[in-house]
Parts: structure tokens; sequence; C-alpha cells
RNA sequence: GGUCCUAUGGUCUAGUGGUUAGGACGCCGCCCUCUCACGGCGGUAACAGGGGUUCGAAUCCCCUUAGGACUACCA
């Protein structure tokens, strides 16, 4: 059976490109009948943190892929989070040593960085010296008396080619002479990411590891030490980044790059993980609309795209477009509401109480929102008292002859209304057209313009209900006595 | 600098020796419509360059160029 894994490490927020390598683990655990499991990795103590922790677990939850194993949920390979296996590493640390294939380095950093400065001027590849690899028992306790906390290093044999199959990439080759003796144990007693992955992927039967590309290089380390071990090695995909507008790995200054981000701009889940499964990875047909179900059904690692893939939120937000209008809208009101209420346009208990008015305004503007958030936009055209013209074209609707007379006519009809709801309105625009000739757009576009400012906008028999009878009139006088 | 990865329209990609190089986003036009949006229809636009291999290369090989990743007591 199939086992993989995600193993983010808690130093910041839940990546965009995260999120699809955990996508494409549980894509391919779902297809393949295995086991998703998730992993904390959190051995670098200085930027780990337990908030971050949370963060990406809430990330990872609210993206709607669950795991079967791992953190939280528990699972036979207890515990998830790597500083709370250290016992579980240390034999393997300590066999490593006995058997020579690791050792005891005092090397200060000071002095590691001098070294590296130096070869780096020469224009040479650093690698490590090699000076505390044949230390004696002797040369060992002068220096451990010194008070010097060592670090453990691997050693890496002389000109060995080590070979990946690599899922995505295909055959992949180095050679250990590139490799300098690298720290697999930090002076605080702590394994180093490279080695504490290869023990708890082993320990945790993991099959395949689908990871980014950014890993592809630390992979020969990483064999080593499955080698050195002897365990055995699992296939390894490596696939491409996801990069920004110029072509570099996403980060901060390509705008949002979190998953929170993109949670709080109101995108959907599964918009998300429908735009993301296309990022990299491609489907036989020509259909690009898929539920995570189909995704599962769908996908291979034979399809993932071995280039790298720039981020396009224009079809981000057209696919997040085709699911707000798709869902219930129920759903998209729930949505809706938090961001109408930070915007000031309504309360919390207005929304409560008036849930029937809400779900009329989020239907009247959905057409023609991409993410939850742009609905403010459109729905400030029905708040405050002010009709501010927004442009040329609208200014030259309002100068027609019969706008004034038009207006008059609305005036009156709206005033004797008790409630304006759909019908009724329809029914206006019918006796409004009798009593002024007007029709199409002659009719249309003064009242929008009047009432909204506008010349473009939705459906105006929505905007008449919602904006409701008094508002109606007080900007039919605003309008008479400003704009005319 | 070294090692490694990558290269089809502006973007995501299909394509695995013979195709009018297909789809999607974007953009443009038309239709629908009071308008915008949605939707429908149509259009624009690509094999980085140079050498090979072959009867025939987007497809195989090499070089160049360009981009990227890694090169930590980070992951």
């Amino acid at each position: 059976m199939e086992r993989v894994r995600f193993a983010p490490s808690p130093t910041g927020h839940l990546h965009i490109g995260g999120a699809r390598t955990a996508l494409f683990n549980y894509l391919y655990a779902k297809r393949t009948g295995g086991k998703f499991i998730v992993r904390i990795e959190d051995t670098d103590l200085n930027r780990s943190t337990t908030e971050s922790e949370k963060v990406i677990i809430d990330s990872l939850k609210w993206f709607g892929i669950n795991w079967d194993e791992g953190i939280e949920v528990g699972g036979p390979d207890e515990p998830y989070r790597s500083t709370e296996r250290n016992f579980i590493y240390e034999p393997y640390v300590k066999k490593l040593i006995d058997e020579g294939k690791a050792y005891y380095c005092y090397c200060s950093e000071e002095e590691i960085e001098k070294e590296r400065q130096e070869s780096l001027s020469k224009g040479e590849t650093y690698k490590y010296s090699g000076k505390c690899r044949n230390l004696t028992e002797e040369e060992r306790k002068k220096l451990e008396e010194k008070g010097i906390k060592p670090v453990v290093r691997f050693r890496v044999p002389d000109n060995e080619p080590i070979i990946i199959d690599d899922a995505v990439r295909g055959r992949v080759e180095f050679n250990t002479n590139d490799i300098g003796d690298f720290i697999i144990v930090k002076s605080d007693g702590i394994p180093v990411y490279n080695f504490a992955v290869v023990v708890d992927d082993h320990l945790m039967k993991i099959t395949t590891v689908i990871r980014g590309e950014e890993h592809l290089s630390n992979t020969p380390r990483q064999i080593l030490i499955y080698k050195a071990l002897g365990f055995d090695i699992p296939k390894f995909a490596h696939v491409s980044l996801i990069l920004g507008k110029d072509r570099t790995k996403m980060s901060k200054r390509h705008g949002s790059t979190w998953v929170e981000q993109y949670e709080q701009a109101g995108y959907l889940p599964e918009a998300l993980i429908n735009f993301l499964a296309l990022l990299g990875w491609s489907p036989e047909g020509d259909e690009e609309i898929f539920t995570l179900e189909e995704l599962c059904e769908k996908f291979s690692l034979e399809r993932v795209a071995k280039n790298p893939a720039v981020f396009d939120i224009d079809k981000l937000n057209h696919i997040n477009g085709i699911y707000i209008r798709k869902s219930p809208i129920e759903r998209i009101v729930d949505l809706s509401i938090p961001h109408l209420i930070k915007a000031g346009y309504i309360t919390e208990e207005f929304a409560k109480d008036n849930r029937q008015y809400v779900t009329l305004l989020v239907s009247t503007f959905r057409e023609k929102i991409s993410h939850i958030s742009e609905i403010v936009n459109h729905a400030a055209v029905l708040f405050g008292d002010e009709v501010k013209i927004e442009n040329e074209e609208a200014a030259e609707v309002l100068k027609q002859e019969h706008v004034v007379s038009l207006l008059d006519e609305l005036y009156a009809i709206v005033n004797e209304a008790e409630k304006l709801d759909n019908e009724f309105i329809q029914n206006m625009f019918k006796e409004l057209k009798n009593r002024t000739g007007a029709k199409g757009k002659a009719l249309f576009m003064p009242v929008r313009v009047a009432l909204t400012g506008q010349v473009h906008g939705a459906e105006l028999v929505n905007i008449i209900e919602l904006l409701g009878k008094d508002n109606v009139l007080k900007r039919i006088e605003y309008t008479k006595k400003n704009l005319l």
C-alpha cells in the first residue's frame, strides 16, 4: 500500500506551494487507495513556533484535505512532531557513529564560516575540510573538556554516483564528490531536517516522497543516510515550484502567498484546490473544472509537469467565480455577511433579522464577483444618501430632456407604494413607460443613473428593491436638487 | 562560482517522429441585455536559438542562451 506524507515545518503560514504539495500527496494517496500522513518537522528550534503550527494545520483543514494519520489525528507512529521524537533519532545517530559512518566535529561556526568565505573568494565550491574526521579519543576528550559541544557530521564517501529515479523528473544523477561531510545533528543535540526526515519516513513506512523541487538537491544527502542506515529508499517525486509573475519562487513580494490570505479574500477551498491541481498537473481531456472527488479519481504523477508554473491570479479568479455561482446561495450569503459587516454596511443583528434582504443582495451581485470580498465594492452602491455621478457618460444620461418628467412620475409612483417588491417594480416600469412614453434604454438608464450615479451595474429591479422606498425617494430628491 | 532542474501563445498546459500544433485563462469582436456581469459563439497569439539523427522533427541527441532551485548547526 502506498503511504505518502506532508511534512511542513512550522515556521510561518501554509504557503500556496506547500498547499499544492499537500494536495498532490492527498490526491496520490486517494488515487492509489493509500494513506496520507501529516507530520510536523520542527527541528529548527529558532524558527518553529506553536502558533505557526496551528496556523498551518488550520489552513490545511480549511483547504479541505484530511489526513489518515499524523498530528492531531494520531496513528501508529506517534509522536508526529519531530522535537518529540528525539529519543527515536538517538540510537540511529549512535549506530552511524559506532560504525564510523558519522563523527563528532568540534569546529566552531566561525571557523567554518571563515573557510567558506575563503573558498568562495577563490571561486571554489565549499566543502567541509574534514578536519575532525579522524580525531583520536584523546583529542576528543581534550576538546570536550574545553566545553565545546560538537555537532555530528556524516562521513560522505568519495566519488560515488547517486542516482535518483524521480517519478516526475526521471533519472537524476549526482556524485558524492560534490557533497561535503554534512551535519546530521546540531550542537544542541537536535538532528537536522535532512536526518530526521529520513528516519521519520522510514519508520512511518513512507513509500513515495512527493515534495517541492527545492528538495531535489538535498535528496542525495538523504539517500546517503538511507543507505548508511540500511533503510529501503522510497520513490521520489519532485514537483516544480510555483513562481510569481517575475518567474522567481513565489514569495510575499508577489502578493498573497498563504492560503490563509485566500481564505480571507473569499476564495472557496474547492476553487483553490481545483486551480492548484491544474498548476503543474493536467487531466486527460479538455475539462478543467473538477470536484475533489473527481481529482482523486483522475490524478496521477505521470501527468505532473516538469516545468515550473507561474501563479496566475486571473485564472484562479475565473475558477473561483465559477464555484461562487455554482454554490448554494445560502453558503455565499454566509460567507458574504462578514465582509459586509466589516465594510460597515450592515450589522450582525441586521443580518440575522433580515436574512431575506441579505440573500437578495448577495444573489444580485454574486454574478459579478470572483471572490467574496469583492461583493463589498458592488454593494457600495446601495449605501449612503448621496448620489455620485461616476463619469461623463452618466452625466449625459441625466441631461436628456425627458428626465425631469420621468423622475417626477417615478417619484409619484413610488410615493404611493406601500412596499417596493419585485412585482411592484416590474409594474412600475410598465406604468412609467405608459405615462412618459420612454422605453428601453431611455427608460431604464435615467432611473439607474438617478438612483446610483452609475451607468453600469446589477439588475436594476433588484437594486430598487434593495434600496427600498425611502431611499429611492430620497435619492430622486437628491438627484433632482443637485444633479439636474 | 559549483551541482542539479527546466524551456510549446502574455499565463497554465495537451502533445511522446508524420496534427490545419488542441484546450483553458487573459485580450478583442458578435449575440443575449436598460447597462455591467454571467452565459453562448467567433477571433488573436506559441514549439528560445543553432547544430545533428531521420525520408520526416515541438517530439530523440549535442551545444548555446535564458530562467529557476540548491549550495546553512533552515526546511
